[in-house]
RNA sequence: GCGGCCAUAGCUCAGUUGGUUAGAGCACAAGAUUGUGGAUCUUGGGGUCGCGGGUUCAAAUCCCGUUGGCCGCCCCA
């Protein structure tokens, strides 16, 4: 046993992990490109300053930072969103719009282990810069169901919980609430799902009591979850800003619709999500049976790219962490067999049938064949075992009789067949082969 | 930062009231097998029983500490 461990709530990625990981990545990229996102990528170390600027220093606490040794600050990356929000405000006036990126890229955030939650773990982000209307959220919500069709998964798996932190605001307003009594009731509905009635004190502590008509209120708006209902509850209050909002929700959910992705989306109010720099709608996926920890989240967030140094652009982005999306995968039976099996095995006589296997060997691997050979001597005995548990669809056999006539023996690994093809129109058979078996 | 459970081979786990040199299956490797298959048989490598201390004639086993893991709380960008 080695005396180094592995630091706590890191991972190690052995070969068959690095498959599922990369399956996941290939999935997600090639969703992004047919949405026609441009990958970036950034620095995975940062200024601390990036993460006090956006988040305020209590943030230190979830951070891997240390100081380098030129005296600066810095912290290992917890988020995408500080950085992508730094390279575009550094381009912003000569990028066209809108401006539709994505990543994939490994963060670390210094917390207890659980869970589906590690200190470092990989995340897809995608951001759209410079569209202020709900069109963005349309695209984005669109990627994201995505991302999770791309897998198999159907509604019956997953569904997005959209929220408003707008919609909010001018209902608390038309209920009479000035906006600290405002924020103070969103940080309670982010924890009455877990806490219950217990997560109104947050609001006693700081403005006494809540009034039972409007607490009565709040639950009721928590308890929306169609359209419907949305536009029966706030039709009465007659607020201007409420109906123009209720509008862009209307544009929204039919477009989903239109996509075929309605049964995606419900209509819920209970996230709210914890961060303050949300400044519109909010969305979170979740797994339908609810045992997994939020696999997605995202939303917009319009004046951080100003906060942080840029340009006032609009923004709205989501991520989809790794780990949690991998357990739901698993738990759906929907993760591929990743075996990693080459297309050709060579048997080889021997040494010297071995030098004259190279020529084949290297012009299949030119080819884009996938080809092993055993790198000693074996009895044939032991490389037909060894083609047959490589996976391999075809053996390639280059023993001295067949050599010294020129030919090798193409060997059908599945259906226990041989055929003869002269040296120079291997690679052209096998080639054949591969593409008609495909 | 707090709490519960756990730690024996690469993996899954046995291991008696504390008792000789710590075991099995799977996996890996060699041979049987010098030109045709995933089988079988034989054999082998692999362990500081997480680490450190204590009790004892004797500790994988009991006690204390510590590190790590799992699960939850806080937090969740």
């Amino acid at each position: 046993m080695a005396s180094f461990q592995t630091l706590p709530g890191f991972r190690e990625c052995y070969p068959e992990d690095l498959a599922l990981r990369s399956h996941l990545f290939r999935r997600w990229r090639q969703a992004a490109g047919v949405f026609g996102f441009a990958e970036y990528d950034a620095p995975v170390l940062e200024p601390l300053d990036l993460y006090r600027a956006k988040s305020g220093s209590e943030i230190e606490a979830q951070l891997f930072s240390f100081t380098d040794k030129g005296g600066r600050e810095v912290a290992l990356r917890p988020e995408m969103t500080p950085t992508v929000c730094r390279l575009v405000g550094a381009r912003a006036n000569t990028l066209r719009r809108p401006i539709k990126w994505f990543s994939i890229g490994e963060f670390f955030r210094y917390e207890r282990m659980q869970k589906g939650r590690g200190r470092c773990f990989h995340q897809f982000n995608a951001d759209i810069f410079g569209e202020a209307g709900p069109e963005a959220e349309i695209e984005l919500i669109a990627l994201l169901v995505q991302c999770f069709a791309a897998f198999g998964l159907t509604a019956d798996d997953f569904y997005i919980r959209l929220s408003d932190r707008n919609l909010w605001f001018y209902y608390l307003e038309a209920l009479g609430l000035d906006e600290p009594r405002a924020r103070t009731v969103l940080t309670v509905v982010d924890r009455y799902e877990k806490n219950g009635d217990a997560a109104f004190t947050a609001y006693t502590d700081a403005f006494g009591p809540l009034p039972e008509d409007l607490k009565a209120r709040i639950l009721a708006f928590l308890g929306v979850k169609s359209l419907p209902a949305l536009e029966a509850m706030l039709a009465p209050l007659g607020a201007e800003k409420l109906a123009a909002r209720l509008a862009e929700w209307r544009q929204v959910l039919t477009a989903l619709d239109a996509m075929g992705w309605g049964s995606f989306v419900t209509v819920d109010l209970g996230v709210v999500r914890g961060l303050a720099y949300y400044t519109g709608f909010v969305f979170e996926a979740f797994d339908r049976r609810g045992d997994l920890r939020a696999l997605a989240g995202g939303g917009r967030y319009d004046n951080l790219v100003k906060k942080l140094g840029g340009p006032d652009l609009p923004a709205v982005g989501f991520a989809i962490g790794d780990m949690t999306f991998s357990l739901l995968l698993e738990q759906r039976g929907l993760l591929p067999p990743l075996v990693s099996a080459p297309d050709v095995y060579c048997v080889i006589g021997g040494a010297a049938e071995r030098l004259m296997a190279f020529r084949e060997i290297h012009a299949l691997r030119a080819a884009g064949v996938r080809v092993e050979y055993p790198l000693r001597d074996l009895a044939f005995g032991k490389q037909f075992k060894a083609a047959a548990e490589s996976g391999a669809r075809l053996a390639l056999i280059l023993g001295g009789d067949e050599l010294a006539r020129g030919v090798v023996k193409v060997r059908n690994l599945g259906q226990r067949s041989e055929v003869e093809v002269p040296r120079d129109a291997v690679v052209a058979h096998v080639r054949d082969f591969l593409a008609g078996n495909g």
